[in-house]
RNA sequence: GGGCGAUUAGCUCAGCUGGUUAGAGCGCGGUCCUGAUAAGACCGAGGUCGGUGGUUCGAGUCCACCAUCGCCCA
């Protein structure tokens, strides 16, 4: 017997149970341990940090990498899925800073950097709880009890590792660039963090400025220029915080520059550019690009009377920077160069140059030994001797501009709004500095990165060519190094003596370079301020060799999870290659440019450094996109329309979602979201699994029905349509899954359910319902039993609750050997020969052409359980009308009528061959006792309205049948209850039951069927046969 | 400014390598059916397949350009 199923489960409370049954049993351990060690697929868990609530989209992902392992473990596999924690980085030290209420480096170091960093540790597991919680609970499998975690000494060596790994082959340098800098973290910026947080519509000022030229210089273009006033050059920018900094302009050599004449002055612009220049000044002159190059102006500021240093690049030191006291000393201080890059698509065709910020700037600066000026400090602020001491450059931007004007040399002030990059954890605008960073030279193995990334399938597969492919291709050197406290430091060690620089790749290299070993035995904590304390002996001379203050990028943690999980090569290295590299990783797709680089880019400059064996980290990759709310906005705390996941999951249950965020969209579109399509998935999916499993398990257990004890029984054509569709639904899933598309796979199980309940179980209802346990109601629970049990396994990794609920019930309570769990058993195999092409496709003509016969009836008026004597169906095809001759017996039941009629139609309309469709299927006139349905296709069906005294009768045994079974109903008897049932004193009802006893009492399941009035307690109704009324009643046998 | 993706019914989505008829679900109005079903069937309203050109015997589908939205980059 199995359990009794209630149709009006709960199934969020259902889900409970099962996550209580698993927890018991230990399922997941053992769906992992009962598979073979030599047959590994392997799973990376992108780590999540958990100091923050996980929402939707972490419901979305993990959805996701749950369903594949499943499947595979299903398949055979054994797929070890270890958890992990993100736990290093800014966006850690930023949540500790606002609880202390602090905003700065200063005041993190005056706190004490050893407290901070506690304090960080303790912070990233604040909501672990949170995430253990939900991952359990849309049942996410994966190993909390054992997780990796960026920031144990154990990880962070093997982070050292790979560094060290890279600078023995000279990957790692450091070098003086421009790089984004956040003023607020005072720390250098990734280009993949800076690609984080660039906002559009940013308003900045637009500002064209005058540069006064020397005396020497305006004397200099000499007969080029009529004689007049003073002669300005004029440079675009938006920051003009930059503007002190500035110490050269550059124009287009080729391009041709004009000459105004203004209120007395003469302004130069490219003569494509003048838009800034009064509509009524007058040209006076125009002037090759290259005529400008080396003359020199006057500087706009003089931050040297602020206090702030200068220095020059001086080629004769291969370019690096030399203080200066005297700007007059520099050859090429406050120059007008030429540059091709220089653009004439917007401001003056003239480019404010200061090498301290921008990066082409720096570059420039480096080839033509320009003067570098950095007026501005880490913190973004202005300079104590300035007019804006203390001010953010931001704020700055204002008063630099006022005094411009009042200097006469702002020719337009504007604004614009452009796309501008912003800190991606605590949103102050970026801004470019130069200053010495370290980086992994990641250029030297580009062409392996876009080899490599061709054995890589991306879905969806746009990413691997477009987003990431391009991503690679523009590859630049990977800035590594933060000036910042909650991180793995970097393995680096300066002699305070010679300067020379060594690298540390594991805690035994450690120990034996430290000037005291007995340090490094003792040092319990790799972070930082411990680290700092440990000084090693100079390689190179007797000197004493001390940390370089950075840490590393916590995108470097993330991408050495291959390695670092297991500690390796310091440990496990059987494990390390037994799981290297993932068959599958899944993350959502703003990890093109984070987690899934850094896997790569990792694996890649390891690889070319012979310590990886395969240049790549993962060989399939699903990017799901981004969940958008009702109106299709990006969900986001700021907005409030943020999707609580509990509040879904207790509404509809786990499933429901995951189907949901399975089947709604393929995975890397971005998708709207709202409880109301889950619920629909529920109902629509769901509800109608789980009654045509209800209705199965109540009649089974009427018959006492077991499926291991009888044969297949003798098999209608409904059975063997219906099996056919099964085992091409299991083929088809099976090949979906294989090609990683859960999405058409999932709506493929999704149409079947829907076949099985609407045509499989409505067709078949009459046999389970009526009879002994013959060999045609056998074959009937039998297939219904394999259509059921069948997709609960496929539906295991969708929808793992219901699935082993169904499963649990329908073959553990026969099979005592079968597999306890459905995630222990194995993935079904489509049985080739079961498959029937044809009869799938003579099905579906059946559904049709009853589709169409139920609007003829419509048309007609007539009810449905009034039976017809005819009805006549006009096909395009002489096989579609032999296929309709064959499968007759569905088309009369589910049109209730006596006979069928074909005619082969000869094509697209009813005018077809001059004869209309009631010619066609009907022969002679009059047709008015015809109702007649067509499509647009060619097929049509009349049914015959003319009621023979007979047919008329036979109605009447129905509606009463109906009435009687809705009077069982409501009178609260069981399915299986006998009645009594009573009919008042009808004429006619007597007459037809004369006839039709047999068949009504059958039906109602009536022991006696009595004329007169029903005892007291009997359920009564009054009813209309034939226009006449009559009380019927039931009572309980 | 460049790249990628999207644009099909009020909403959520199907429409394979171009081929007779553009579909489903939800929602709305109506009718019917029902002893598995919070279900189902049928009818109805609702579509310039984002726009404009082009290739072709034939374009929702291929190409070009444009528009809008999203993401990414500069």
């Amino acid at each position: 017997m199995f359990e009794p199923v209630d149709s009006r489960q709960s199934f969020p409370k259902l889900e409970e149970e099962i996550l209580e049954f698993w927890k018991r049993h230990d399922t997941f351990k053992k769906s992992v341990e009962a598979r073979p060690e030599e047959k590994t697929y392997v799973f990376y868990e992108g780590p999540p940090t958990a100091n923050a609530r996980p929402g939707v989209h972490h419901v979305l992902t993990r959805a996701f990498k749950d369903l594949f392992p499943r499947y595979k473990t299903m398949r055979g596999y054994r797929v070890p899925r270890k958890g992990g924690w993100d736990t290093h980085g800014l966006p850690v030290e930023l949540e500790v800073e606002r609880e202390l209420g602090i905003k700065s480096k200063p005041e993190i170091e005056e706190f004490g950097v050893e407290e901070f960093n506690r304090r960080c540790r303790e912070s990233v597991f604040r909501y672990v709880q949170e995430w253990a919680k939900l991952t359990d609970r849309i049942a996410f499998w994966i190993d909390m009890d054992d997780p990796y975690v960026t920031y144990h000494n154990e990880y962070i060596e093997s982070v050292w590792w790979v560094i060290k790994s890279l600078w023995d082959k000279g990957l790692i340098y450091q070098d003086r660039r421009s790089t984004p800098h956040c003023p607020r973290c005072e720390t250098s910026l990734s280009d993949a963090e800076v690609a984080l947080g660039y906002k559009e519509n940013t308003p900045d000022p637009s500002v064209s400025v005058k540069f006064r030229l020397t005396e020497e210089s305006m004397a200099a273009l000499g007969d080029k220029l009529p004689a007049g006033g003073a002669t300005y050059v004029v440079a675009w920018t938006t920051t003009p915080w930059t503007l002190p900094g500035n110490t050269a302009l550059a124009v287009k050599p080729d391009a041709t520059y004009s000459v105004f004449e203004v209120e007395g002055d003469r302004i130069v612009v490219a003569s494509e550019r003048r838009q800034d220049v009064p509509e009524d000044a007058t040209e006076v002159a125009t002037l090759a690009g290259s005529a400008l190059v080396g003359l020199h102006y006057e500087p706009l500021y003089e931050p040297l009377s602020w206090g702030v240093p200068a220095s020059w690049f001086d080629a004769a030191e291969d370019g690096r920077l030399v203080s200066v006291d005297d700007l007059g000393t520099v050859e090429n201080g406050y120059v007008i160069l030429g540059g091709d890059f220089v653009s004439l698509d917007d401001g003056t065709g003239v480019v404010h140059v200061a090498p301290a910020f921008g990066a082409e700037d720096f570059q420039m600066g480096k080839e033509n030994g320009l003067l570098f000026i950095q007026p501005v400090d880490l913190r973004g602020n202005m300079p104590d001797g300035s007019p804006w001491a203390g001010q953010f450059v931001k704020d700055a931007d204002a008063g630099i501009m006022g005094d411009l004007t009042e200097r006469n040399l702002l020719l337009k002030q504007g604004e614009i709004k452009h796309t501008y990059p912003f800190c991606w954890r605590c949103d102050t605008p970026l801004l470019y500095y130069a200053k010495p960073t370290w980086y992994i030279r990641t250029t030297a193995v580009k062409d392996r990165l876009i080899e490599s990334n061709e054995e890589i399938n991306w879905y969806p597969e746009h990413i691997k060519r477009g987003r990431f492919g391009d991503w690679l291709r523009n590859n630049v050197d990977w800035a590594l190094s933060r000036e910042r406290y909650w991180g793995t430091p970097l393995p680096v060690w300066e002699c305070t003596s010679c300067g020379a620089y060594q690298c540390v790749g594991s805690r035994a290299d450690l120990r034996e370079r430290a000037a005291d070993a007995a340090a490094v035995e003792a040092l319990d904590d790799f972070h930082r301020p411990y680290i700092d304390r440990i000084e090693l002996k100079c390689a190179d001379c007797d000197g004493v060799a001390k940390r370089a203050p950075e840490l590393m990028d916590v995108w470097l943690d993330s991408g050495a999870m291959p390695y670092a999980q297991w500690n390796y090569p310091h440990e496990n290295q059987e494990k390390f290659r037994a799981n290297f590299p993932a068959d599958f990783i899944c993350e959502a797709v703003d990890q093109t440019r984070g987690w899934f680089y850094t896997l790569h880019a990792e694996a890649v400059l390891l690889n070319s450094v012979g310590e990886a064996p395969e240049p790549l980290a993962f060989r399939n990759v699903i990017c799901t996109g981004h969940i958008l709310d009702e109106k299709g906005r990006k969900m986001s705390k700021s907005l409030g329309n943020a999707a609580d996941p509990w509040e879904v999951i207790d509404q509809t249950g786990a499933d429901a979602l995951r189907w949901y965020l399975y089947t709604a969209t393929r995975p890397g579109d971005a998708r709207r979201f709202s409880i109301k399509l889950v619920q629909e998935s529920l109902r629509r999916f769901f509800l109608t699994y789980w009654n045509t499993y209800s209705f199965f398990v109540t009649y089974a257990n009427l018959d006492e029905f077991d499926p291991t004890k009888s044969g297949p029984g003798e098999r209608t054509d409904l059975d063997r349509w219906v099996l056919s569709e099964l085992n091409a639904l299991v083929k088809k899933v099976t090949e979906g899954l294989d090609e990683y598309d859960p999405t058409t796979t999932g709506r493929a199980i999704q149409d079947f359910v829907e076949d099985l309940s609407n045509w499989y179980v409505r067709r078949s209802r009459r046999r389970f319902w009526r009879g002994e346990l013959d060999d045609d109601k056998v074959a009937a629970y039998q297939t219904l039993y394999t259509c059921l049990v069948t997709v609960a396994k496929l539906l295991a990794p969708f929808a793992p609750f219901v699935a082993e609920a169904v499963y649990r019930n329908l073959v553990c309570a026969v099979d005592k050997g079968a597999p306890e769990s459905v995630h222990l058993s194995d993935w079904p195999e489509a049985e080739a020969e079961l498959v029937d092409q044809a009869l799938m496709d003579e099905t579906r003509l059946v559904m049709r052409v009853v589709s169409l016969g139920r609007a003829a009836r419509q048309k007609s008026q007539m009810k449905v359980r009034q039976p017809l004597a005819r009805v006549a169906v006009m096909v395009r095809a002489a096989v579609e009308a032999t296929a309709l001759k064959k499968l007759e017996d569905q088309v009369l039941s589910e049109l209730n009528a006596k006979e069928l009629v074909t005619v082969v139609g000869a094509g697209v309309s009813s005018e077809a061959g001059g004869l209309s469709v009631e010619e066609l299927m009907a022969g002679e006139p009059p047709w008015d006792h015809l109702a007649v349905a067509e499509d647009d296709a060619g097929y049509a069906v009349a049914v015959d309205t003319r009621l023979t005294p007979e047919l008329a009768d036979e109605g009447v045994a129905r509606e009463l049948v109906h009435r009687l079974q809705n009077l069982r109903k409501a009178a609260g008897l069981e399915i299986s209850d006998r009645i009594v049932a009573y009919h008042g004193d009808s004429e006619r009802v007597a007459a037809v039951l004369a006839t039709h006893g047999d068949y009504v009492r059958a039906e109602t399941l009536a022991d006696e069927l009595v004329a007169g009035d029903p005892p007291d307690g009997a359920t009564a109704e009054p009813v209309k046969i034939e226009g006449n009324e009559v009380t019927l009643a039931v009572r309980k046998a």
